[in-house]
DNA sequence: CTGAAAGCGCTTACAG
DNA sequence: CTGAAAGCGCTTACAG
């Protein structure tokens, strides 16, 4: 410890015996400055273990160096996904990320903006609910970009994940495979990603000429589990031979229920999940899924950040992720 | 957009007809000011979206209001719940925290560290390796806290996950249920973990007076997956009864392999991981394992970090996490 | 190629 | 309770 938290580029400047303004071009690497002086600074900097005060130099060029990253909840594979591709692309640009969350509480979202204005260049952020983008970009100082799926009247630069069309493959695969009678265990109405989901089905459903039938879930693995034994009792009467699960999550636990009152996957009902998260491979039998990469998504997020903070003017831009389909053991039918 | 990233406490000032010190004292809610002229600043700053210029602020107040966080890697589930933790524990402290990773590869750890370094005002860094603690606090200017295993000769205050306890807590229950030929599928033993768990395994091994029977492994499913049909002769010989995965997902590599060539678990050998990951409860037969609550972990760690940057001098503590047991069916032999 | 000086936006003794 | 002024550490025209 003993840090030399108060070494200044003052302190540089004098061992070296130059100016603070030499010093400083020194220490950038900007601005014509002689080769020797040069490296005679940055020794002098390095041996007084020099560290410039971020804080000052924001002061002056306006830039923190920060991109936001704001969450619904740090919560699973799912987030720590997106992270990842945000802080590969992040670091490329030469950023570190400011990670927050609002704990998945719609009231904490304006206090968590808070504590990241000022503080960041731009804001990668994920709102899986309708947002008003007016007072959004009112509330904030900094360019946005959110992940979401509210694909019209968008205002804000966007980046979502079609789960509209995720749904149509999901439910499509059940059809090709020979299913008839496909049910759909939807996530909650409030969710846009659950009625976007909801809708594939629905639309795919009807252009197949079959009829929908559809059991209201919470995305938890433990409606699932409850709902599991009513389904059964439809399987067992032929009136079900599919399930397109709105998530992994039910998906995981409607198979723990079936198996549970002797239903065989995939010979008695077919299953779909969603979202592809790594328990799909690891549960047996198998989940075949839909997904799409959410290290791309995040990615991604980050280039349409940078445009907008260099003024290339994305404004409006929404870029639309499909997911890729994963066939496994609950769709393998022959 | 058109933000007014140019409204400074000048214009909220002048708007509400106050010296900017007094300003300042009612945005910071510090110092004595009338209710009314506070208020009326208030209003000032809310009407102008006055955003504080963080840095400026630092530059008095020396403080950045950031924890950084550095990990080895920013894949899984097990870095989302250190975060998960760290970032509850920080938001009650009234910090934000920066997020960095040097992608597993030491030689990133120095340019990783110099991004963090004037940005923060703590540390709380990862390395599940041995480090040189002097040349860290020398190349670091913020207090340190490091959640490590290298139990001994630590200089830097550091939290830990107990692999060595933790090893013994799972050889000892596959010794209760029973097994006497227990086999332990080591990591890597370059890594720091991996060691303590092998000498947790050996020396209860040793005070049981069991043999002990080790297999080299890396920490990664497949080469568990490769030793399976290896393992599984010796099973059928009975040479071997029960096995402790270094970690999970070893011992789900493991599972996998013996199933496939036709070895029941837990009747003819029983199965304990490390680590406690969430696949555990959905591999059927369900794992057995041994882990500590990553979140608890994380939020100890800004416990004493927060210790550390109020001079409360907790410099050299050491905190240690013993892991918990979870009993599934790989265990479960009655 | 180098230096003196202004100024970024803020907080904090110091006076009153 | 309020204000004038100094100063935090840095970069950047402006001169030379």
């Amino acid at each position: 410890m003993a840090q030399s938290m108060n070494i200044t580029i003052k302190h540089v400047a004098k061992h070296a015996g130059v100016s603070v303004a030499t010093a400083s071009r020194a220490i950038n690497g900007i601005g014509r400055i002689s080769e020797e002086t040069k490296e005679r600074i940055l020794k002098s900097a390095q041996e007084l273990n020099y560290v410039p005060h971020i804080g000052a130099r924001s002061l002056i060029t306006k830039r923190t160096g920060l991109i936001g990253v704001l969450l619904p909840d740090l919560y699973g594979e799912f987030f720590s996904e997106i992270v990842r591709g945000i802080d590969g692309a992040a670091q490329l640009g030469g950023y570190n990320i400011l990670l927050a969350s609002y704990h998945n509480d719609i009231k904490e979202i304006k206090t968590t903006i808070a504590t990241l204005r000022g503080r960041v260049d731009g804001i990668v952020a994920m709102f899986p609910f309708s947002t008003n983008d007016d007072e959004l970009s009112a509330t904030l100082n900094a360019p946005l970009v959110k992940i979401s799926n509210q694909a019209e009247g968008n205002k804000i630069p966007s980046i979502a994940i079609d789960n509209f069309e995720g749904a149509k493959i999901a439910t499509s695969h059940l059809i090709n495979i020979g299913c008839k009678k496909i049910a759909h265990l939807s996530g909650p109405i409030t969710n846009l990603e659950a009625v976007d989901r909801l809708r594939g089905y629905n639309e795919t459903m009807r252009n197949a000429n079959l009829e929908a039938i559809i059991f209201q879930g919470d995305f938890g693995e433990n409606c699932a589990f409850k709902l599991a034994p009513i389904i059964a009792k439809q399987i067992k009467c032929h009136e079900i031979d599919g399930v397109f699960a709105g998530n992994d999550m039910m998906a995981v636990g409607l198979i723990n229920g079936l198996k549970q009152v002797g239903i065989n996957i995939p010979e008695d009902v077919a299953i779909m999940g969603f979202d592809n998260i790594p328990i799909a491979t690891y549960i047996s039998p198998s989940l075949s899924s839909v997904g799409v990469d959410m290290s791309a998504l995040g990615k991604r997020a980050v280039e349409i950040l940078s445009n907008l903070m260099n003024k290339n003017d994305h404004y409006g831009e929404i870029a639309s992720f499909t997911p890729i389909i994963y066939r496994r053991g609950t769709t393998n039918k022959n």
